[in-house]
DNA sequence: CTTGCGGCCCATGTATACATTTTCGTTATT
DNA sequence: AATAACGAAAATGTATACATGGGCCGCAAG
């Protein structure tokens, strides 16, 4: 298929692939909150004209990622230990609404079927031990449940506003996964999720809405704790926590 | 070429004065949701070029009111009834949620006798017959309300999100408030309304939170079964919610 | 009639020159 | 010394020409 030469393998336009090295960039600490973008440098430095630099940039201000200033222009987003906290909240109550929905207003059986699946199939990234996980493929697992959750609640608004809640990275359901960490109390957390997630599962098959709400906010809470043990106890492991670089101390 | 004949009339930029246009246009129902926008013809409608047409479309973006089409371009949004019901639930959800982190978390004294004295306001606007009331006062001291409630949160970024929330206009808490519109339940309304107001605020100072968060969802509800009315009993009386004109069939 | 190919058209993507506004240092005036 | 006013530099706003690419139509082969 694709024979013709393209130096960008990966998007289509400048734009796109500028969105891409941008939030990389922000995500990654080397735009550091604050930090206004200036057009014609930036542009120069990324080899492209200001119209898609404008283009990406306003992308990335409708993600949340940087705010137009008030006489123009764009400024990288700055938060707060408070704002991560708030955003984690906001994204719980919002998960905590599809959840309850979903049981208020009842579940196709083919899609409560689906998430069952998954729940199963996260029972099988755990070992015979405690603490050993694939983590990988929990990983995935997980943002799959996440994404089957929001879209239980059957309206296209919850589940875009869910998925909006999730995009600030350190606010998304795997935000801080332990990975290779090797800290008892993260791998603790993983058993401890996944019992949340069989809950709300229920809870939604038993229409039991109050409880599917309370289960899903509850559940944010884990990614809540994580990060702020990484934010208060063990700040060396901000670098492996997409986007901690956002936040000021 | 270059004519130095310029009109600006309202806003600085043409970029701004053609966000308020076109916003003004598809609320109005000139552009109906489903709409593609297609830059050439648009700009010469509007009489700029395409550059600050394309700042103005990425705004609205943002916004909520245009979304993007996957083969580039910009689309008007449409929503369905069972959207319209959901962007409410949504600003309740959120509005719970600044109402329980103002109680939990305490506000300041100062912030508190601001609501306390929004709230004693509005009884003002109640004239002494049931039925009774100063719309227009009404309508900005509610306005009032709930963007100070969205601040007694504490928290910038719930601050900002029940804001968004707000900002699609039917599901705005002032979508539709009855203005000289002669239906009792109406008017009834907004004496209900009222009395939440005054319930959240008490809860709030009295720290209870799950009391706080439940009267603001339901005070949500008002504004539901106001647009269920509109919607499903009497469709004249679309045009007199901003925005309703996006709702389709 | 179907199907596949080729090319044209049109809409968006991009670069760039020019216009306007903002910013900030400097100077003049009180 | 404070401040107002000015102006140059720099930043964003705007227009426009040109590039690119996807979709549609027609034609020709099967």
């Amino acid at each position: 298929m694709g024979r013709k030469i393209m130096k960008q393998a990966a998007s289509k336009t400048h734009a796109t692939r500028t969105v891409i090295e941008l939030r990389k960039k922000i995500l990654g600490g080397e735009l550091p909150g604050g930090t206004r973008l200036y057009e014609v440098p930036l542009a120069e430095e990324l080899e492209i004209s200001r119209t898609p630099l404008r283009d990406a940039m306003s992308r990335l201000a409708e993600e949340g990622l940087l705010e137009r200033a008030r006489s123009g222009g764009f400024v990288v987003r700055q938060f707060s230990f408070a704002d991560v906290i708030d955003a984690i909240e906001i994204r719980g109550v919002l998960e905590g609404t599809a959840a309850r929905l979903a049981a208020e207003r009842g579940v196709k059986p083919e899609a409560m079927a689906s998430i069952q699946a998954v729940v199963k199939e996260l029972d099988g990234v755990f070992g015979a031990n405690p603490g050993e996980v694939e983590f990988e493929a929990y990983s995935e697992l997980n943002a799959r449940f996440h994404a089957e959750l929001a879209a239980l609640s059957g309206s296209k608004i919850v589940e875009k506003e869910v998925e909006r809640a999730a995009r600030l990275p350190f606010a998304s359901p795997s935000a801080f996964l332990p990975d290779k960490t090797d800290i008892a109390a993260f791998r603790r957390s993983l058993n401890i999720a996944q019992e949340q997630h069989r809950a709300i599962v229920q809870a939604i098959a038993a229409r039991e809405g109050a409880r599917a709400e309370a289960l899903a906010r509850e559940h944010a809470r884990i990614a809540r704790r994580n990060i702020e043990y990484v934010l208060l106890e063990d700040r060396s492991l901000i670098e492996r926590v997409p986007g901690l670089a956002l936040v000021v101390a």
